[in-house]
DNA sequence: CTCAATCATCGACGCGCGTCGATAATGCGG
DNA sequence: CCGCATTATCGACGCGCGTCGATGATTGAG
């Protein structure tokens, strides 16, 4: 194995001065950074990871813990997540690994924490009140939350902005003139916080609750024709009843956009662009959220560790597709 | 953080003396051995996992390298083989961990190597001509694969045993007295060894070529019926068309197992006991299989690194259940 | 009872790197 | 030209553990 004495020798430098052009924590001329640097590309030299980790203080090892990773079917989002994750950590100089846990998870855990083998813990996949949560906040260990989760107390993580989706969404009807807006979802619940957006933003909300199916999207579209003529703008929280709303909303006596504008919220774009007239929606990037993720994680483990902690929020952005349009004026009128 | 000279201190002995407690590697008298598993348990120490790695030359820890983890649909399987794997490796005393390695996993691997995070790699998945099978090669990393591929030089693996498991299915349908017997596969292709097998206990094969649905299994019983009514024996080498088979061989006037005894090959425990009657199967077990694997991974990494390679192959053992019987004495003759 | 052989335990060292304090080189104003 | 503040570099130390050689304790044979 290549060391810091190799490189040093080769470069005819100390070997701290090498570490110092590595981590660059103190200033070190560019001639000599120039040299060292190609001692060290030459010498294929990596800084062996036991050492640094044992040196300073903390592994520079980020573990992901994933429940369910190999029960779901979710999978491909959880593909994009890893990978935002990955590259994320990595920009910032540490590695990730996926910790297989278990079910029955606390002694696994404890292990990993005991051991020291990892500076920090990413999870994701929670679940209401996990307790890993709990776990790992009563052993004090570095953690970031991708995703959230319902526990008596604070701690960092990085999440979807329903809300502010919501929000967003709406902002964009009201602003095309839009007032009477329906609301497609499954069930008869509806966020409160979504009722206050509305309030605020002065539009009246009209539930539209139905199946996410193909067919419940027709339904929704019947709904809407007949109970509620006067809605003008449309978001949905569904992705497979939205299509079907498109799809039949013509045959119900529905024009998109020229009666009804539709925003989907919960869609993937490879669904909104897969039928026509194309959904507007609003989209997140997973991949950049998850790299967000792992920045934080390795901020909160090098950072000071009685700093508070921190939610991050991603709302996502409008995409404008074609099911939206301002308001006409006769109906407006 | 507890280390070593807490543990030592406690116990009143030296720290070395606490190494080779946890070790083994010299004798230590039942008096001070229990003072101090004592402190240990007292105190609540681990062994630091970098400063063991940096110490003892080798990290502890081992990688699973798992291609397509999120884009498989066998997410069942994989499962069962990780949890193996991981108990393995933790009852050897080494730790393990899923290496997220994107598409072009080429630089992930090397990085991997260089900073030493990782003792070895178990590479699972594999495709044909695995080429990180090669790379792991060239860079002289302790490495087992969990199944098998074909490269052109000699590896650890642990796979299962395709051509016993044949053998041992056709010596027991041998040993009721069938002598003609039908193979039941996808496509009209048979593995050369199956054929050799034959010959060697003298059994006639016959194909019986279909689709791995359930009306190919019903296809199957017609085929086997109109085409091949001499076969007393029949192994298949697909799951949801013998479950098919069994399900209408009766209104095809096939009696199971009175005319027809089965044997499915490629088929988990749960399915075969879904049906009546149960399909009588060869059985591996995928989790001893891993878990070998994890142990021989870390007698590898332990081991003298110019030692010959081992393939260790699971054959699986015969489960009777309810579609096998003996040949009757009028068809016999 | 003596001496050698075994057994149980100890102290010391080094693995490779991060970082602190100290020193040498440089720049600047007077 | 000198003194002082930066800037650039070096040497030394310690992180926690595995392991080697050495030492003290114990045993058995003669």
């Amino acid at each position: 194995m290549t060391t810091r004495a190799d490189v040093a020798k080769l470069a005819r430098v100390s070997e701290s001065t090498v570490s110092y052009v590595l981590s660059g924590k103190r200033p070190i001329s560019e001639a000599t950074k120039k040299r060292v640097l190609a001692a060290i590309d030459k010498s294929g030299y990596k800084s062996n990871y036991a050492a640094a980790a044992l040196a300073g203080g903390t592994p520079r090892l980020v573990t992901m813990m994933i429940s369910n990773l190999f029960k779901e079917r979710t999978s491909q989002i959880i593909g994009t997540l890893v990978e935002g994750v990955v590259d994320g950590v990595d920009e910032s100089g540490f590695h990730s690994v996926i910790w297989p846990v278990s079910e029955n998870a606390d002694s696994d855990i404890k292990l990993l924490l005991k051991t020291n083998i990892s500076g920090g813990v990413i999870l994701m996949n929670v679940s209401e009140n996990d307790q890993r949560v709990h776990l790992l906040n009563s052993e004090n260990v570095p953690f970031v939350v991708l995703g959230r989760t319902d526990v008596g107390f604070d701690y960092n993580y990085v999440d979807r902005d329903f809300d502010g989706r919501d929000r967003l969404a709406l902002e964009k009807l009201k602003e095309l003139g839009h007032s009477e807006i329906g609301v497609i979802l499954y069930g008869k619940v509806i966020r409160p916080h979504l009722r206050k957006i509305a309030k605020e933003l002065k539009l009246n909300l009209y539930l539209i609750p139905t199946q996410n199916t193909f067919e419940g999207g027709g339904e929704a579209a019947r709904i809407l024709k007949e109970r509620h003529p006067q809605v003008t703008g449309v978001i949905s929280l569904l992705d497979v009843a939205t299509l079907g709303f498109v799809e039949s909303a013509e045959s119900k006596g529905i024009l998109i956009p020229e009666e009804v504008s539709l925003i989907g919220l919960n869609m993937l774009e490879s669904q909104a662009e897969s039928i026509s007239p194309s959904i507007s929606t609003i989209v997140y990037d997973a991949y950049e959220m998850a790299k967000s993720c792992g920045k934080l994680m390795v901020e909160v483990i090098s950072g000071d560790k009685s700093k508070p902690t921190v939610g991050q929020l991603w709302t996502g952005v409008y995409m404008a597709r074609e099911t939206v349009a301002q308001v006409r004026r006769d109906r407006e009128e």
